[in-house]
DNA sequence: AAGTTCCGTACAGAAATCTGTATGGCTATA
DNA sequence: TATAGCCATACAGATTTCTGTACGGAACTT
């Protein structure tokens, strides 16, 4: 099992719930733990250079800008930065997005090893993401294999999410074309961004801009 | 110091670490712990009936649904439960929640002993309001005692939220009329909530309904 | 080469939004 | 009791939204 963690959360309670599982649930011993990206990245860097690796990286999503100066502000930045370092270093990722596409990404893009969702099942879900990380195995967590939710998901492009963010910002179709134009984004037609207004209407079922705008919210993709 | 405690919170890390905090740094040894809202309540009504009631709820506010049928989804069903039956046990709210008009409403409508946030400090902030409530204090976070973000609140009252629920919801102000006219709710014609809602848009400094609309979600108020 | 299907644009009309003005009722206060 | 201020409503006009139709071009199929 793995014998040295580092675990990076800003949320102190969850940061004593995961050692707490990590000492008496699986045995670790020794773990540090850090509420800054950067107090982590210092961290890993140090017992790389002193030759005593992390092998393992549990870290959060989001962390809270406070007044210390954090140049790391998300578990992202974090663990492509620490690959730097040791591009072979297991990563579990441990957050609260539950949203099937964003996961998705995590495994896709940034090659993390694991995904907990922070949850009533989290602990056996975290016991068991170790483990599997443990043999070399990639755990994707039930969010993504239930292949219920893994359905209904909607692709958008770029341009559904600039015309999205200037929606919610209060901009008339006719500002967004001069917007567009600006910054020569093609294409940029009153006509056309009404189309495409339009399908977004279709595809989340919103009876206007307002209501489309407040579905997106929700689901957190803006 | 108290000596049996009941720990609600449906995030099984967090609960851990609650309870890590609980015992090591504060050396309560009886603690219990329930990761729905229903099973919270059999707990403490249960003891209560055998002559050992709890003497402090830590609970979260809002609690997933789940495959478990859940009648009491928040936390605050949950206080005013627990305080129909004891109307002296003493409360502490630990939530996600920083939005300052929204922890002040726990302490004057539903009058908990305690607010801690979860956030970086979260531990010694815990510490600190479990022995002030075990005082007979009133222990209120630094979110609301920092009087800088105090003054930047908007007082909305019941129909301000109603119409930007249904404005949320995509609904023309004419069947937002009919609504109300349907649940006489007054006022209710159509230019008084065109009122209304802009004086929400000078509030909020909203260009449009839709802007209106992602700013109040963004707050978090919808 | 002809047909089909998207993509991007243009236009047009009904509905809705937004803003401003006007009016009557209620309350408070001098 | 007169005045002022706020609440609730009504109406009106300019702007915007939303929906539908139409048209040309590019890509792809057969």
């Amino acid at each position: 099992m793995f014998t040295k963690v580092l675990v990076a959360e800003d949320y102190e309670i969850a940061n004593q719930g995961i050692i707490k599982v990590l000492t008496e649930k699986i045995g670790i011993q020794n773990i540090q733990e850090a509420k800054y990206c950067d107090d982590a990245y210092l961290k890993f860097r140090k017992a790389y250079n002193d030759g005593q690796s992390f092998e393992l990286l549990i870290t959060d999503l989001s962390f809270r800008k406070d007044h210390n100066i954090q140049t790391r502000t998300s578990g992202i930045q974090l663990l492509q930065d620490i690959r730097i370092i040791d591009p072979l270093i297991k990563v579990i990722v441990y957050s609260q997005e539950d949203r099937v596409d964003k996961i998705n990404q995590l495994f896709q893009k940034y090659q993390i090893n694991g995904y907990v969702c922070k949850g009533q099942r989290a602990v056996k879900e975290l016991v068991n993401c170790i483990s599997g990380v443990y043999q070399g195995v990639t755990i994707f967590p039930p969010e993504l294999t239930d292949n219920q939710s893994a359905n209904n998901m909607i692709q958008l492009d770029d341009l559904d999410m600039v015309l999205l963010e200037e929606l919610a910002l209060g901009l008339t179709k006719k500002e967004i074309r001069v917007r567009l134009q600006e910054q020569s984004i093609t294409p940029n037609s009153e006509s056309y961004i009404d189309k495409r207004v339009s399908k977004l209407f279709d595809n989340f079922k919103a009876k206007n801009t307002t209501h489309l705008v407040a579905i997106v919210k929700d689901l957190g993709l803006l």
